[in-house]
DNA sequence: AAAAGGTCCAACCGCCTACAA
DNA sequence: ATTGTAGGCGGTTGGACCTTT
């Protein structure tokens, strides 16, 4: 069966949105709000497909957009968390306040994509990247640019510079399920056991109550909402990803979050430090990552290779 | 001055996931 | 469990603008 079209292409408007539009658009959302984006463009009187208005809003016309040039802190986020998640600019656009998916992807793209570029060139030899040539029959994915070969490939190549790339995903809400230890009431902050998507649990125990992992991890939102439910072994809870600040993991040394994700008491758990876990991160990465971030490598390295498999484990873990 | 080539970026396209029926 | 729809994402395109020759 065909995939319907999102709506009727004939006589809709294409190409650049003209001052009117923009006006109705803005003024129908001023007043019913975003959402609904199939039915938009017939209630406002806009001949425009739903996924245009939605695009022109987010894009262009949402109050919050920032505009102008991308300042120097910003291409440092950027590029820091471009080596971090590969090309998933919804995810980076979400820790830079005011800018769009599509301006950061446009600004890699016409900047800093070519700088990296040869950059990369002069400083990672090949081998130490995913070197074998794709093979004509192998799909090189178009969504995420990763080489689908049958093994779990989890090294990039130097054309996407040193992305964990993960699979591509969507997690806007993720139910986590927290175990709190009836004899410990201390802990109450401090999920012993995190249920991610019925797959993993981790653990956090030997965590006493005080300000530590999760503080950081989970926004506090989440954990005030922790205290609420945590009577409930099962409750579902809304967790935005964006609400996780990457750049603020990135400022951290990784270490509190390294004791969460991978406890060395629990069977289950995913210690990179197994024989036959595939390699996360190259050394070569490891490393470019500390010169370039100006960090002492003994402290980063270990931890940021430990916090690689929560971003490469993609939806499985998220 | 004008043609050619390069750059930038808004908009489009197709695919994916979440979710409701 | 299955199917259809809505919304979201990343890749790509096209045209306006800029620079070079």
């Amino acid at each position: 069966m065909g995939r319907r079209p999102c709506c009727a292409k004939e006589g809709l408007n294409r190409g650049a949105w003209t001052a009117q539009e923009d006006n109705t658009l803005r003024e129908y959302i001023r007043i019913h709000g975003e959402g609904k984006w199939r039915n938009l463009p017939k209630k406002a009187g806009l001949k425009r497909c739903g996924k245009s208005c939605r695009l022109r809003w987010l894009n262009y016309l949402r109050p919050d957009i920032k505009r102008g040039n991308i300042s120097q802190d910003e291409e440092e986020l950027i590029i820091r968390l471009h080596k971090l998640l590969g090309n998933r600019w919804s995810l980076i656009a979400g820790r830079l306040p005011g800018r769009t998916d599509n301006e950061i992807k446009n600004y890699w793209n016409t900047n800093l994509g070519k700088k990296h570029q040869t950059q990369q060139a002069r400083t990672v030899p090949d081998s130490n990247l995913c070197s074998k040539p794709v093979p004509n029959n192998i799909k090189v994915s178009s969504n995420t640019g990763a080489c689908s070969s049958p093994s779990p490939l989890k090294i990039m190549n130097s054309h996407h510079d040193h992305v964990i790339r993960t699979k591509a995903f969507r997690c806007s809400k993720v139910p986590l399920t927290p175990v709190v230890p009836q004899a410990q009431p201390n802990t109450h902050q401090h999920l012993d056991k995190i249920n991610i998507m019925g797959q993993y649990q981790y653990s956090l125990n030997n965590k006493p109550a005080e300000t530590g992992a999760l503080d950081e991890f989970f926004p506090s939102s989440y954990r005030e909402e922790d205290q609420d439910h945590n009577q409930s072994s099962d409750f579902p809870m809304n967790f935005k990803m964006g609400d996780i600040g990457l750049s603020d993991l990135l400022n951290s040394d990784f270490s509190d979050v390294c004791d969460f994700i991978f406890s060395d008491d629990n069977s289950n758990d995913l210690s990179p430090a197994s024989s036959d876990q595939p390699l996360w991160v190259s050394e070569e990465m490891l490393q470019d990552w500390t010169v370039n971030n100006g960090v002492q490598t003994n402290i980063v390295a270990p931890n940021i290779q430990c916090f690689s498999p929560l971003l490469n484990s993609g939806g499985e873990l998220l």
